[in-house]
Parts: C-alpha cells; sequence; structure tokens
DNA sequence: GCTACTTTAGCACGGTCGTTCGTGATTTTA
DNA sequence: TAAAATCACGAACGACCGTGCTAAAGTAGC
C-alpha cells in the first residue's frame, strides 16, 4: 500500500469518527488535520474539495455499515429472522463498528435536508436503498409465512425506519436509557411478537 | 407597542421563518438582518448574544406551536379523539403557523445534539414535555376504553412521536409523496383502528 | 546514490462568523 | 417644545472557514 493511500485512509477513519461525534458540520478541515497530526492544507491535497472529502467520509462509511450491519446477517435464516437481524445489529451498529458516537448517516441528513449537492443526493440514494433491502426482507418474511400475507410491505419497511430513527432521537438527542428497550419493543410489535397487542 | 419590542417581535418572526427553512445553523445575524432590513449589530443589540437570540426564537416557536397544535384541540373530546386531533394538527403545523419550511424544532434538534448548553436543555425540555402530554391523552384514552386497559403509555407515546418523527425524515429529507399517508397509517394502527392487523 | 515523482508543509487570500463600541438618529416622557 | 431615554448604524476586532499556490521533504525506481 502506497503512503499516499495510507494516510488517505487514515484521514477517513478519523473524518467518519469526527462525523460521528459531532455530524458533518463538525467535519472541517482544521480539526481533522489536527487529529490525523498533520497541517490543513496537507490534508487537503488529498481530496481537492471539502465536498469531495465529504463524499469519501460518505463513502467509508457505507463501507463499515455494510460490513459491520448488513454482511453478518447474511448466514441467518432468510425472512424474519434476518430482518431481526439486521435491525438489532442496526441499532448498535455506531459502537459495533468502533465509532465513539451516533450514527454518521442520521447526523448527515439533518445538515443537508435543505442544502442541495451530490452529497445530499448520495445520502438519500443510501437510504432509500437500504430501504428497500428492508422492504425485500418484508417480502420474503411473507413469503416465508412470517409476516401475514396482505402485509403492506413499503408501509411495513416505513414504520421499522420510524423504530430505528426514534431511537437515535431517544438514546441521542434525549439521552432516554429506555430507548433500547423501546426500540426493541416497537420492533417485536411490528413483527406480530408480542401476541399482536398493542403497546 | 414600544418600538423596540414592535422590531424585536419582527426579528422572531424572521427567525423562527428562517430556521424552518434553514434550520438553527441558518440562523446567522447577518442574513437575518438583511430579513428584517436592519443591520447586524442593530440586530444584536435586542439579545446581546447569539445564544439569547436562539434562546427566544425557540419560545417564540413554542407559543406558535401552543396555538396552533394543542390549544385547537381543546374543544375535542378527551381521550383518543383529542389525542388523534393533536397528532394531525401536529403533522401539518408549520404550514398552519404560517411558516414557510419545516418543523423548527426538529430541525433544532439535529444541531444540538452534541453541543451542550442552555439552548439544548431548553429543547429536550419542551419535548419532554409535550412526549409527557402525549402520555397523559393515552392514560385518558384507556381510562375512556378508547386504548386498552393494558396499555403502555410510555412506548404508546414513543411510538406516536416515532411517526411523527418518521413523517419529518419522509417528507423533509427523503421527499417522499406518500410520507403523510404512512404518517397516517402508522397512528391508525397504533391506535387500534385498522382492525388490529399488522401494516 | 541519483533521479523522477509523490506527498506534505508553509503562507496567504477573501470571506463569514459573533461580538464590541462609540456616535448619531429617533422615540418617548416631562 | 425640551430633556431624557431608547434604538439603530457603521466600523472594526479576532477567529475560523475553505481554497489556492509554492517550496521543501519524503519516497520509489534505476
Amino acid at each position: 500500500m502506497a503512503k499516499g493511500a495510507r494516510t488517505r485512509a487514515a484521514i477517513l477513519k478519523a473524518a467518519v469518527e469526527t462525523a460521528s461525534l459531532g455530524g458533518f458540520a463538525g467535519l472541517n478541515l482544521q480539526p481533522l488535520a489536527d487529529r490525523v497530526g498533520m497541517t490543513k492544507s496537507g490534508l487537503y491535497a488529498h481530496f481537492g474539495s471539502k465536498e469531495a472529502l465529504q463524499l469519501a467520509t460518505l463513502e467509508h462509511a457505507t463501507e463499515l455499515f455494510e460490513a459491520t450491519v448488513v454482511a453478518p446477517a447474511k448466514t441467518e435464516a432468510a425472512g424474519l429472522p434476518r430482518l431481526a437481524v439486521i435491525y438489532e445489529r442496526w441499532l448498535a451498529w455506531p459502537a459495533n463498528a468502533g465509532l465513539p458516537g451516533q450514527c454518521p448517516f442520521f447526523a448527515a441528513v439533518a445538515e443537508f435536508d435543505d442544502a442541495d449537492g451530490p452529497v445530499r443526493e448520495r445520502l438519500a440514494r443510501l437510504f432509500r436503498d437500504f430501504q428497500g433491502v428492508i422492504e425485500q426482507l418484508a417480502a420474503s418474511a411473507v413469503r416465508h409465512g412470517h409476516l401475514p400475507p396482505d402485509t403492506d410491505v413499503a408501509q411495513f419497511a416505513h414504520e421499522v425506519l420510524a423504530m430505528r430513527y426514534a431511537h437515535h432521537w431517544s438514546a441521542g438527542f434525549m439521552r432516554d436509557p429506555a430507548a433500547l428497550g423501546r426500540a426493541r419493543r416497537g420492533f417485536l410489535r411490528l413483527a406480530g411478537r408480542l401476541g399482536n397487542q398493542r403497546p
């Protein structure tokens, strides 16, 4: 591995960690350069623009996410079991990926919902793709008889994401110790594993 | 009404609108002063610090929220009907309050989840209080027999907020036209008005 | 060990940020 | 109408931002 690629990897590692802690807004060049132990301009030369750095950071975070959340579930039984594992791993993936803070994707969403541009587009596509993955898993669960045949898989996926988003808000901003339990309970209710009762 | 109070009100009106459009991060003094038609320093003199401006903006937004979402539901029948009206008004309250963008509270949450301070505290308290309101409404709905007696009202309130948060994300960032329908459907399922079936 | 190339440091730029201060204009009060 | 209190402006500050440029340091191939 060439020297340049090595420092680039170190930069991206620090960038994802920083984004996990302070969002993409905290992804400024000077503090990031300090973290890696080099100068602002030296770091800048690797990307050419701040936008390119953000995109590369997003890409690196995606690889981490795939490896931490999606890949380990491949061996799980298709249908609801696999979906449940992905959901559970999704809840705790920042810690499992060695990140010091919260999910960098959620942090990024909040900061780019108005500012149009390549970063926003990439981010939206990532979320759309993952929502599609959950829809397919739900459809598979229906085929396996884990969910009722009249399940609206799009609505189901939406509500699974809602539970995850609420967990991010509840654990992150609200700092509610009950957040994890609420997130699990919500999913179980969605999956019909609470005797089909209301919360 | 004195002159100072009038311009202060004008500033806060513009501030909430700006926060609705670009979040609290877009609440910079220069653009805000331009919007109101005065100088940065002239505007600044009304608050003394940016933090005080943010707190005042939060306060003003809270008054708007109370008047737009909570107050009109007072006349509704207690229990689930009142809760349903509040939820429905909550979904569309930025437009009903004359705001050009999205819910300023959700926008603020994302930007203050790491930065500790008075603004963060105030915001968290606002959310906690409103979650408490929803819990009480749910408890009332239980007493009226609108919800089953074994309902976990805290979990119920959490999931109602989850549906609202997901709507913010789905309509705002994802720009999904189906967002409103999803949010309504999710609430109906929570309230048990979909024949108790899963989505 | 010398050369060709890549990688990093150093410095400066234009711009925006929140904040301060003194002064003039404008209201409000007497 | 005169005096007093309030309000808004304009200029400037130090700090940080992203972005270029040039020169030095470091690395790799022969």
